[in-house]
DNA sequence: AACAAGATTCTCT
DNA sequence: GAGAATCTTGTTA
């Protein structure tokens, strides 16, 4: 079976699991945003996996849903495939992947991509940009790329205007690094939770940075 | 009703 | 490597 061939049903199945068993899964697959400014299509390089509230069976402290449900996370305790997209710093956008069979919320933040079609549309949606490899090597890097908002959030990325096509296998567990999540508090240290995970060596990966632990 | 912090990025040093 | 920009969200009063 390839993934051109996998259909959404197919699709949402393997998103339906563990996120961090999702994660070479979701690793090499590529996101398709179709606007009327055109289409861009990210392959996705890095992600991070978050769980679900302090009363459910997978307790997060780092994550949006800890603190239970709201009107901004619903979507993560919706089905999977949905996108999570959120507004953060005043100025930015993030987005998620959601997981997990419906009503149990988890997701995976794609932290960064390859811009591998629609170049020069991604390239005017980030002018301070300076190379291919910068277009999305970072949260909001690519969600800006994409052209993504808090308009997009709940929405299916199984269907239009979106498009998510799978590898036709998962990353290769020798060709998967993984680490601590990326400006995280109140995980501090050695309790982190190891659940960045990123295709070892690839250049579009964003560039490690801890959280920044207090204002001075 | 008001406040502190945030799943960040960019620019300058 | 450090600081600014900017505003939504969730918490506290």
């Amino acid at each position: 079976m390839t993934s051109h061939d996998a259909g959404p049903d197919a699709i949402r199945a393997v998103l339906s699991g563990d996120p961090r068993d999702v994660a070479p899964h979701l690793l090499g697959a590529v996101l398709s945003h179709h606007s009327p400014e055109g289409t861009v299509a990210i392959r996705v390089t890095e992600v991070e996996a978050y769980l679900g509230p302090r009363d459910s069976a997978q307790p997060d402290p780092g994550s949006h849903t800890y603190g239970g449900r709201t009107a901004r996370n619903a979507p993560m305790f919706g089905p999977a495939g949905h996108l999570y997209v959120y507004f953060t710093y005043g100025m930015h956008y993030c987005s998620n992947i959601v997981c997990g069979p419906d009503g149990v919320a988890s997701g995976l933040l794609l932290r960064a991509g390859e811009v591998v079609a629609g170049y020069a549309l991604a390239q005017s949606r980030r002018p301070a940009s300076r190379s291919r490899t910068d277009l999305a090597s970072g949260p909001a890097r690519l969600a800006s790329a994409l052209g993504l908002t808090t308009a997009d959030s709940g929405r299916d990325a199984l269907a239009e205007p979106f498009r998510l096509e799978l590898p036709s296998a998962p990353a290769a567990e020798s060709a998967v690094a993984n680490g601590p999540r990326v400006g995280v508090a109140g995980e501090g240290g050695s309790d982190s939770y190891p659940w960045r995970y990123w295709l070892a060596g690839d250049p579009t990966v964003s560039r490690y940075k801890a959280a920044r632990s207090r204002a001075v």
